[in-house]
DNA sequence: TTGACATCCTGAGGCACCCTCAGTTTGACT
DNA sequence: AGTCAAACTGAGGGTGCCTCAGGATGTCAA
């Protein structure tokens, strides 16, 4: 997965092929949501009435199967990521943004450790879907440290680090003990301007 | 691994016994540096030239054998705390105490996991280990807050999960790459006092 | 030294999962 | 109805996990 063209699945032609993709992929979100991203693919086959090799035709490599399966919800992301990036509030922008992204990161157990390996790795399914975040993220930023409230010296990657961390934080504690959002607050007080405290 | 005692292993008492498991414990850590936690037991079992049984003989889990091979350096880290907490520095001490955490809780890939996961299960190998870092820890950022250098409010835990998602950005990026140091810096800055700052 | 026996070792074997590929079926289009 | 690319199937070879019945051996007391 170093080399060589990113894999994006998309939906075959017959019909047949539609019906089985759509199958296996809602399969594979049920089964990530229980299991985590290390979920059996044989039993999502299973579970979507196809044989494993239909599997392995549609979604080469585990990768391109949770790419498939967070597309959407990440695109969902990027999207409000753009609309907040008007905001005439950018520290509020930047806030809400994060908590959604540490919220859509840890979608299910083992998807932060993809995604932090997409980010850098061209070779991966997730690779463009993670550009697009970056990008987004990274004006929402620096609209904020342009206006003063953020420490001028927080680069993207940075951020990103951070958020993955919080990200990964939330997907080890278990779901009634969820820690995260006091430990956002945290971060984002860390990382706010210290001129604007009283 | 929810029930019953945890396992401390502990070094067998015949000859052979005591050979095969230093031989598995020296395999074992190569192999962890080299793969990780998920390291094949059935591989580090012939590189210590043992049968697999032995292997589980010894380490009847694998998250035993990972707590036999992290036990000494673990137990420095909470040699050096109470060390350190003597310190005229208490920021300082803190400092230097977190980075070294981070270090050591970044020791292979997936020891992060393991160790989060022990804080809080007692059925767990390194839950005595943890509980006292825990402990260790609680107490240089108690002297710090005292004197008036961390905020209040945060929570051991919370220092906790915050080393936890630096350990595992550290984990994740290549050693080249390691932006560790500048994150536990960032961290660091964001939990010290506000007033401190000019 | 020599039993006696608890400790320790062995590795085959059942199970789960991964991934491939040769052979077969079938949808789509003419 | 005929053609054929697209899609499906599932056996099979590989890796790894873990157990357990049977065999080997170090230890210690007599």
């Amino acid at each position: 997965m170093t080399t060589g063209m990113p894999h994006i699945a998309q939906r075959p032609r017959r019909a047949d092929g539609r019906r089985n993709y759509d199958a296996i992929l809602a399969a594979a979100r049920k089964a990530f949501e229980a299991d985590g991203s290390e979920a059996s693919l044989e039993s999502i086959a299973a579970q979507a009435g196809v044989a494993i090799g239909t599997l392995y035709r549609h979604f080469p490599a585990r990768a391109s199967l949770v790419e498939a399966a967070t597309r959407d919800g990440l695109a969902d992301l990027v999207a409000h990521a753009e609309r907040l990036a008007s905001s005439s509030d950018p520290l509020r922008a930047l806030s809400e943004w994060m908590e959604q992204a540490v919220r859509h990161f840890s979608t299910f157990r083992g998807l932060v450790g993809i995604l932090a390996q997409s980010m850098y790795d061209e070779g991966t399914p997730s690779h463009a879907m993670c550009s697009a975040m970056h990008r987004s993220g990274a004006d929402l930023l620096h609209a904020a440290q342009t206006a003063g409230l953020i420490r001028a010296d927080l680069t993207p990657g940075e951020l990103f680090d951070l958020l993955s961390g919080a990200a990964w934080v939330r997907e080890q504690s278990l779901p009634d003990r969820d820690g995260s959002p006091r430990l956002l607050r945290l971060i984002l007080e860390g990382i706010t301007t210290r001129a604007q405290e009283p």
